[in-house]
DNA sequence: CACTCCAGCCAAAGCGCTTTGGATATTTAA
DNA sequence: TTAAATATCCAAAGCGCTTTGGCTGGAGTG
């Protein structure tokens, strides 16, 4: 069924149908319901290439998921946040696209989703630091908006972040507060934007008790269960071993709280734990009573906020640029706890 | 830079230039270099939408993901999946397109992104028992695959799944073997039709043995951390506790683990576990051994296997329905020992 | 009563591509 | 040498929608 159709059943132009259908004005009321009654009653649909053919846009947003081919990881965080952002997009009339691209032809998937007019606007996940694909699409003025941040990047672009340095700042000092003073940091890959950040929010809570950060105690790669339980293992076997660990993700922290368990070591009494929690739905930390003591921020919720805020950038693309920065919430769960006697 | 512009840049028409592009045989060898190296060099990229319009195909799949308002669960497979699917659909030059329904009205979601001819297939994820998305999408004829099956569905139809009661058939027969007389099912929820299955391959298991089922060690839920940490505290309190559990998920197994490590019970000797493993990215079943012992199998490929059989699908939609069945692998680890001597 | 105005409708153009049905040289065949 | 076949290109139609620019008849105005 398609246009055509529906208004030669209905004995009206192809014009006034379509009029009827999306709300216009010039058109009698008895008319328009009488449409709307037809078109629901046909299953009616209008054609979303044909529509967008004609409007000049598609209604559609974009995300591109890297897919290097050796031992490529997919995010954790990929589909909670998705699914904030789908729920977003569905609201507005939006669908949501994606396309996966190797690592080195990421810039060239974001250009391509324009130039074929695939997607009106497009999500850029997981940056680095100074993250080139932002300058691109800038150049393009193609509508984006960032999932964190990119240091290194000046010029203005929307994004929504959690606030990473605060957030491991503040964790830090309560591990400081406990006493303790041997803090690890198994955190994710350095390039990645949200990671560097940590560090800084970590070394600066350091810095300001006046303690010395000790390379040993700073690890960073991809953050896989395996990671954590491996780093952990590694760091528990240090002649002088940390007595708190702040770890960037949950996933990892679970791999922590394995390598302390084989070596008979109590989370919260033998060594403080304090993960970032991302609050993932299949993932809560614990049901009352946290399990980690956590910097928790909902992805979902920054998925919901990023859709939100692209779409207000593709109805106004001349307004100035807009940012989000989200708290993280320090929850106190049963992995933390003062800082082993010595002596 | 659309056909018309370039068309009139090299002084051919339109005509000429697509024909040159899409490979067609009706132009010579030396325009169709130079129309390429001008497209190339122009960044020329057709339009997705007026081809669309043209050849009545988007090129595009389908994937809904449901969304219950109320805390609806984001199914930790569905990055992995995904992110196999994306991989293939890249190479044959298909993009995937995600909408997000709540649960009421899913069918409806598929049925509109068809009408609206947003998508040349689906792909249907998450089947129940007696899924009526299966029988709806026949109805209409649409080009679909499922991941998974749906018991009580008889027509035919696409799938891709994993030999669910074969695997935990074998996983309780290995248990058995071990010695184990209690052993416990944490399932997902029941309507799932692969948690259907997988208890039938348990409970075939036990018969064969001459062993009956006791309800109290049979749990289903959705697949979180929690809930594998709650059932597993519960039946470890029961006056006559499970020697052996089932896991249908990794991420449910960590529950368990974590529920047995604060009874103070000890994996592989007080209590062996045997865990559904999807060989997610993030969550590796251990370095080189294996932290459980485990059913294999892994969404990645399901995910990029599904691609290739709807795709194959959409190009020859007469075809008779094709099939796949992936065994899992039994993965021996350290989370498995022979039964505890009670006396 | 003549005139303007406006509500309500329509025909047709246009979005950017593919594809049909020629047209025109150039070869090949007879 | 001439007719037929072939290679190469083009104009125009069509995909299903939106939107521009009318047209028409009845209400409002003086």
């Amino acid at each position: 069924m398609n246009l055509k159709q529906l208004s030669e059943i209905l004995g009206l132009s192809q014009t006034t149908v379509s009029r009827a259908l999306n709300g216009y004005p010039e058109v009698s009321e008895a008319t328009r319901t009488r449409v709307q009654a037809a078109a629901t009653k046909h299953g009616y649909r209008p054609n979303s290439r044909a529509k967008g053919l004609a409007t000049g846009r598609s209604h559609v947003i974009g995300h591109v998921i890297p897919s290097s081919s050796q031992h490529e990881m997919v995010n954790p965080i990929f589909g909670d946040f998705v699914a904030g952002a789908a729920r977003r997009y569905a609201e507005h009339g939006y669908d949501m696209m994606f396309t996966s691209a190797d690592d080195t032809s990421i810039e060239r998937a974001y250009r391509d989703l324009f130039q074929r007019g695939a997607v009106d606007g497009v999500v850029l996940q997981g940056p680095k630091v100074n993250e080139q694909r932002i300058e691109v699409l800038n150049r393009m003025g193609a509508p984006f908006i960032v999932h964190g941040r990119s240091t290194g990047i000046d010029a203005p672009y929307d994004w929504v972040d959690v606030n990473n340095k605060s957030s491991f700042m503040r964790a830090t000092q309560f591990l400081i507060d406990l006493g303790h003073r041997r803090i690890a940091l198994i955190n994710g890959l350095e390039d990645m934007d949200f990671a560097q950040r940590r560090r800084a929010g970590y070394l600066q809570a350091l810095n300001q008790a006046g303690l010395s950060p000790d390379p040993e105690l700073m690890r960073s790669a991809e953050m896989t269960e395996v990671y954590g339980h491996h780093e952990a293992r590694d760091m528990a076997q240090l002649k002088n071993p940390p007595t708190a660990i702040l770890v960037s993700s949950m996933i990892s922290a679970i791999g922590v709280r394995r390598a302390l368990n084989e070596a008979g070591l109590q989370m919260g009494r033998d060594v403080s734990v304090i993960a970032h929690d991302d609050d993932l739905s299949y993932l809560k930390n614990g049901q009352d009573v946290p399990i980690f003591t956590a910097t928790r921020s909902s992805v979902r919720l920054a998925g919901e906020i990023a859709a939100e805020m692209l779409i207000e950038r593709i109805n106004a693309p001349e307004d100035p640029a807009k940012t989000r920065l989200l708290e993280a919430e320090l929850v106190v769960g049963g992995s933390t706890g003062p800082a082993p006697n010595r002596f």
